[in-house]
RNA sequence: UACCCCGUGGUGUAAUUGGCAACACUACUGAUUUUGGUUCAGUCAUUCUAGGUUCAAGUCCUAGCGGGGUAGCCA
């Protein structure tokens, strides 16, 4: 086992030096005969689209089985009817799978209803659940706040066979929606709110995406989640940090009905700066139209970050560099950024883009010639071999790549200095072209035919080198520059009268027009590069007669930081 | 102010379970470089506080301080 992260690209659940908390926690259970074995299960509630925190949780347990030697399961936890879509239980799926893990088994909370209900009736029949009369707010009252004990239910103490009867009735559909509840009778007074009485199941006459109107009582979270954990022999039940006050529930109600019992253990939510990440507010994102949806290259959804251009690869990286603790922590964006950067650093082609071109013209060029030079696809990797690309005396630079006069450390082109082209010559600049206002329109350089890359024996060392493109054949593209949604890094954190939503960044997309050569006309949508001095970019699937590409991320840029610190002279 | 959980560099996670506080990222320096990318080297800590146990405490004990969670017929 490696103890060094950086030369670790995990296969799904690859192991890692030290082990988390959890895994100790799992290693002492299967020594001690507790467990025997690692079944875990990720389980969504099909109502939204799932996020990085999901995507954390995902890597977590099915990592968990994959380095156990054990299984995994999807499955959805859908009891309540009202917030449920067949869309999400899809989407879930796709990125579950995008992610690069496949499922032991697919589960739905709704297969074990009759299961629950029966075991229900069991709970009523040994005097351990009452059906109560009271309503949502009346239940509210008589549950006592957090400093003061609750009251018992007025219905508390009927029999087992008055219960029995009006669960029944329940379950027939005799009561209108939130007429009455089934309740566990635990605790009134316990300082664990989770154990005053809690509801198993209410009423509601709706639709379910699965069961139709099959039912019209549905089951809790609590009761719902662990009795399904464990039906399927799950042996480690891992969930998020805010279950760990149900945690006595889950095992009151394992142990009441005297079924297996697997482990709840919780961990911390992922937190990330620069983001939001609960579903409603993502929801309130999608549905107010601050974003084009759900995958919105922009939202930190598994299929947001897909069409921006995230690998699978380098988000289960993330998961595994941030790691598992029970500290509620967040972490900086800049890391999943890193993440991705790393990994298309690797793999993805080089090409050359130019945004907001100036035109620049050779001088020495023999009038209407083209020549193809031959380009590293990527430094990274040999094996990715090179391409041609077409030379000419008429070429497009990025306007930020001169400047007529210009500082010391200024390494790119200036008027009276050299610089050299990327995979082509060396090239003097001795003078501009301006319109009307003193613009800069044209920039006139000759080239050195002794210093054309590959074939350079001139001994001629410039300190700048600039990408480029032929005018002619360049290729015009859409290009979607892509920056954080929220301006500041903890959008939660909002003044008087205002809301996350005054947060956004109003700049977080920003759409040019770019030349690109010409091989970049043949990519497909899902293609990644990098442009060479900008960033990574990957096609998107708007693309149609002119190519559109999405910004990963952008290449780490210490001459705009130097810049932006007034380091620059 | 009830109960539960958590406090280790700027950030996150470790520390053979009582034995030299480590790894990664960021930031900053410098080197290399036909991408101001990559790569390489270096720099950055009174382990929340105060006591206590011990030859030895990030780790164990006591008290305090700070942060988070919990009063849905949501999950």
């Amino acid at each position: 086992m490696s103890d060094n992260h950086r030369d670790s690209h995990p296969e799904p659940g690859a192991p890692r030096a030290t082990k988390n908390f959890i895994e100790q926690a799992i290693d002492a259970d299967l020594a001690a005969g507790k467990a025997a074995g690692v079944f875990t299960r990720f389980p969504p509630e099909p109502n939204g689209y799932l996020h990085i925190g999901h995507a954390k949780s995902i890597c977590l347990n099915f990592g968990l089985a994959k380095s156990y030697d054990g299984t995994c399961n999807l499955r959805f936890d859908d009891t309540n009817p009202s917030k449920e879509e067949t869309e999400y239980v899809e989407s879930i799926q796709e990125d579950v799978r995008w992610l690069g893990f496949q499922w032991d088994n697919l589960h739905y909370a709704s297969d074990y209803f009759e299961q629950l209900y029966q075991w229900a009736e069991q709970l009523v029949q040994d005097g351990h659940a009452y059906v109560c009369d009271l309503d949502a707010e009346k239940t509210r009252e008589y549950r006592g706040t957090l400093t003061q004990p609750g009251t018992n239910s007025p219905y508390r103490d009927r029999t087992p066979e008055e219960n029995l009867e009006l669960l029944r009735k329940m379950k027939a559909g005799e009561f209108p929606t939130g007429a009455r509840t089934l309740r566990a009778k635990i605790d009134m007074a316990s300082p664990n709110l989770n154990l005053r009485d809690p509801v198993m199941y209410r009423i509601m006459h709706a639709h379910h995406h699965r069961t139709g109107d099959q039912w019209c009582i549905y089951p809790m979270y609590d009761w719902a989640h662990g009795q399904s954990d464990s039906i399927e022999g799950i042996t480690f039940s891992i969930c998020t940090l805010e279950f760990e006050n149900h945690r006595p529930l889950y095992d009151w109600y394992c142990r009441t009905l005297g079924i297996h019992h697997p482990r709840q253990i919780e961990f911390a939510r992922l937190n990330m700066t620069y983001t939001v990440m609960s579903k409603r507010k993502l929801l309130q994102l999608v549905k107010e139209k601050h974003v084009n949806g759900w995958d919105d290259p922009r939202m930190p959804t598994i299929s947001g970050l897909r069409r921006r251009g995230y690998t699978p690869e380098s988000i289960r990286n993330f998961a595994t560099d941030v790691g598992v603790a029970k500290f509620n922590s967040t972490i900086d964006v800049i890391r999943l950024e890193n993440s991705v950067r790393e990994h298309l650093n690797r793999v993805a082609p080089r090409r050359m883009v130019v945004f907001d071109p100036i035109k620049l013209t050779i001088t020495n060029w023999p009038e209407g010639k083209v020549e193809m030079v031959e380009a590293t696809n990527n430094p990274e990797d040999e094996s990715a071999g090179t391409r041609m690309v077409p030379f000419s005396g008429s070429l497009l630079i990025g306007s930020d790549d001169f400047r007529e006069e210009a500082p010391r450390k200024f390494f790119r082109l200036k008027k009276g200095g050299a610089v050299r082209l990327r995979s082509g010559y060396i090239i003097d600049c001795h003078d501009v072209v301006k319109d009307a206002s003193g613009n800069v329109t044209e920039i006139l350089c000759t080239y050195d035919p002794e210093t054309k890359s590959g074939q350079d024996e001139s001994g001629r060392k410039v300190k700048g080198t600039i990408h480029w493109v032929s005018a002619e054949q360049a290729v015009k593209v859409e290009v979607r520059n892509y920056d954080r949604l929220f301006a500041v890094e903890n959008p939660e954190v909002a003044g008087e009268g205002q809301t996350f939503l005054d947060h956004l960044n109003p700049d977080s997309l920003t759409v040019t027009e770019a030349f690109a050569e010409p091989e970049l006309a043949e990519s497909k949508p899902g293609d990644r590069f990098q442009f060479e001095r900008l960033g990574y970019y990957v096609v998107d699937r708007d693309s149609g007669e002119q190519l559109v590409f999405n910004r990963v991320v952008p290449l780490r840029d210490s001459w705009g930081k130097m810049v932006a610190k007034g380091k620059d002279n």
